[in-house]
RNA sequence: GAGAUCCGCGAGACGAUCGCCGGCAGCCUUCGGGUUGCGGGAGGGAAAGUCCGGGCUCCACAGGGCAGGAUGGUCGCUAACGGCGACCGGGGGCGACCCCAGGGAAAGUGCCACAGAGACAAACCGCCUCGCCAGCUCCCUCGGGAGCCCGAGGUAAGGCUGAAAAGGUGAGGUAAGAGCUCACCGGGCCCUUUGGUGACAUCGGGCCGUCAAGGUAAACCCCAUCCGGAGCAAGAUCGAACAGGGGUGGUCUCCCUCGGGAGGCCGCGGGUGGCCCGCCCGUUAUGCCCCGGGUAUGAUCGCUUGAGCCUGCUGGCAACGGCAGGCCUAGAGGAAUGAUCGUCCACGCCAGAACCCGGCUUAACGCGGGUCUCGGAA
RNA sequence: UCGGGGAUCGUCUAAUGGCAGGACGACGGGUUCUGGCUCCGUUAAUCUAGGUUCGACUCCUAGUCCCCGAA
């Protein structure tokens, strides 16, 4: 994963593209069945090997979190959080982060920190994308 | 200065970079989109809760009956309202001011625990009259008398209880008493004067002591007024995919080219979105109903110009209305606002549009002003 | 978006508008050598704020939270 690295457009960039973002239900399901589970204060992710040669991510934040301002901003700074670090993150993942209620409390920096540390973590964890099950 | 009360205002500001969602224009395109430029993009007092009312869209729209729901002083405002304004009446507060589901209790029914004699109709203790066989007590002039008890009755003044007990004070009256009678106060009904659109206020008079007499209608209920149903996942257009199976009755009349056609009745299905009657539609079919199967989490529209916002003038006590000019101000579809930096105010509450408005209620920071009360100083 | 239901001791549940009751639990005591079973006693609640009423878990209004249903 050294060689095509820099060369796929979605990773040379920090821009967000709807093709790099989880939105479907069972895409969501599938990634948190298969992929390896990292646990911080703030989150918990998810970690899956994708069919596609580019990392999405899918964001989790439900109505524990706080109210719909709360989960907004805990949404737009974990969005941030990716993009700004996509270039850091292992390549052909999909990433579901799921919101703990701490997410409310915690300001970007912390979020982002804890992001890559689950990241990595949990992509440790995951499974080889072999027809299991 | 403190406390109280009412009203109003604001919702961090400016700039830069990287991203995100729409719009317009140019270019490229494999028609999916890409790219460049310009411009817009979280408002708000609550976007909230979804408690009311409307617009809009679809369905329904002969009629009748019974339910059901909502509202409840008057007049007005409004598209409408259960909202708002002004006023009336009642209540609270020293006051500024605040609160009130504020029609009907002689249409009927129900309930009023405990306590108390008694909860709406009686009479427990009382008070009083009369009678007095027997019994008890006392007095005695030894004949009898008085009282208690008992019996028949009259009372509702007093008593206790309670949230509530047939208006209050005084006098007369009586065996004792009572609106039983009278005076005053209070109350009810009717007529009347004046003011007001009206609720109502007010002047004068008459009648009523049967002043017939409790509360509760956010108990049932009665009266008056209003209410068709669903909701933008409404709804419209275009498209993709799949697999089919079953059911669609009876009878009568008429016409007839004997294939069929027209009509009536029963039945069945659907509509009338609470129910019933009734009515309407279908039952001749490329339809309808049932079972089963398939699907794009599809595209476009609806989707933001609207009871719109700002300014000025103007009518009205006000809610609100009229006229003129100016402005265009988010429109997504797993759903766009974040991160970083700089300067300043001196640190920012509640909190995020999903068809759109008018209200109500709830959440909550800061600032200003009016008024009232108390205290102090001059 | 629309509709329905609910909230009572720590838990599960009763209660015409009139003293909030029961079971389990907890605590204390008795019984037992100890524990259990068992017996006795105690503890402890009407979601919040107003209103109607003499009086509200109950009726009304507003709010908070939870559950269920339909499209």
């Amino acid at each position: 994963m050294t060689d095509e690295r820099d060369d796929h457009p979605f990773t040379r960039d920090e821009r967000l593209r709807k093709e790099e973002r989880l939105l479907r239900r069972p895409e969501f399901t599938a990634t948190q069945r298969r992929g390896g589970r990292h646990v911080m204060p703030a989150l918990v992710v998810y970690a899956a090997h994708a069919e596609q040669p580019w990392t999405r991510i899918g964001l989790t934040v439900s109505r524990k979190v706080g109210g719909s301002v709360v989960r907004n901003v805990v949404k737009r700074r974990l969005r941030e959080a990716f993009r700004r670090n996509k270039r850091d993150l292992p390549l052909g993942f999909d990433l579901v982060v799921i919101a703990r209620v701490g997410a409310g409390d915690a300001d970007y920096e912390t979020l982002e920190r804890e992001l890559l540390e689950a990241c990595c973590n949990a992509r440790k964890r995951a499974r080889l994308p072999k027809r299991g099950e």
